[in-house]
DNA sequence: GAACTAACGCAAGCGACTTCGCGTTAAGGT
DNA sequence: ACCTTAACGCGAAGTCGCTTGCGTTAGTTC
């Protein structure tokens, strides 16, 4: 069997600094001023270790924009569905909005091929998931995980992209409030 | 005065085989295939006249989809507003799902600076702004263009960028079908 | 604490992308 | 039909991103 890898030490300290630095340029820098150079200046870690270690730009920052948002806050538990997707909605567009946000945005863009970071939506869907059957259980007429993608998660991340300006927590209440009129009307 | 520009002849036709090269490019290949060399070689135009042209890959990419999108099909006119709404949604749907559908998401992802692309979506923003008001016109309760851009376009847009997979035309129809529910129940 | 080896730093080198100067072509005016 | 000149083609030179081989550092094991 091979002589163990070495998880721990000097590869991690490595990783480490390359991934705050990427996080720290993906805030600050605008999208394209963002190279393998510029990484490898900021976190004192050489372009060839990079190189190596990675392989691209996309990679690269796929896999430090996933460890970031793994970090993400729980998802709320307020003990109402209302106050649950009101949360929800104004804390991704605070997300979106903050200066995290072009993480996001540029996961979206960068990533989409990646496989951590599909992982990545789709724990963050069973975990919205868990919120709604949740409300379920407690006899709430609740929407299912699409409805809530494309009433609430879409137009933001939408506004984002398209408009260059996130949506406030006005719209994001609004958004969660006109979720459930539309299964409030039919329903209950 | 200048001695006047020369908008037709030579330049036309350059233009519009670099443009139908990137087109062409655009629909193969996967996005990063595209490149300037790439663009010159199957257009029989000379790397140096593109890069003078248009200096960036950006730039041209952006003049093309911008071109391309603005010979776009009229916006619809049924004569009820659920006919204008369902055929829209479908119509968009089919575009992003169809072969040019790359050139919406990658319009959006490119051109969020700009001029032309911004320019093109504020006509677009228009038109359908029109379609709105003609429904007003014959009396009927037609909501605002916030809200079409909320809950019909942007989970098309959504679906297609994060989940790489476009939506069909049931779901488009069924996002038509929820705006009207919306403006529906409250109003008259 | 000494040997072993995976991972990193370093610098040379390759190749793609971009620019530049000059000669040529063809549109617009007279 | 002739002249003017904006725009293109061409090849060379310059720049930058990326890869590769080798020596060094530092975890890991015994």
């Amino acid at each position: 069997m091979q002589p163990a890898r070495r998880p721990g030490g000097r590869s991690a300290k490595v990783r480490a600094a390359v991934h705050q630095a990427v996080i720290d340029l993906l805030r600050e820098e605008d999208w394209d001023k963002l190279g393998i150079a510029q990484v490898a200046e900021r976190s004192g870690v050489h372009q060839a270790t990079i190189y190596r270690r990675w392989g691209t730009l996309s990679a690269l920052v796929d896999d430090a924009v996933t460890e970031q948002l793994s970090q993400g806050s729980p998802m709320p538990d307020t003990g109402s569905l209302r106050g649950d997707l009101e949360e929800y909605a104004v804390r991704l567009a605070g997300d979106v909005a903050g200066p995290l946000g072009p993480l996001y945005v540029r996961a979206a863009q960068v990533g989409t091929r990646d496989k951590d970071y599909v992982t990545y939506m789709m724990e963050r869907g069973m975990q919205l998931e868990g919120v709604l059957e949740r409300a379920r259980q407690r006899g709430e007429n609740a929407p299912d995980l699409l409805e809530v993608l494309d009433v609430i998660v879409a137009p933001v991340y939408y506004h984002a992209i398209f408009f260059n300006r996130p949506v406030g927590a006005e719209h994001a209440v609004m958004l969660a409030d006109r979720l459930l009129r539309l299964r409030g009307s039919p329903g209950e």
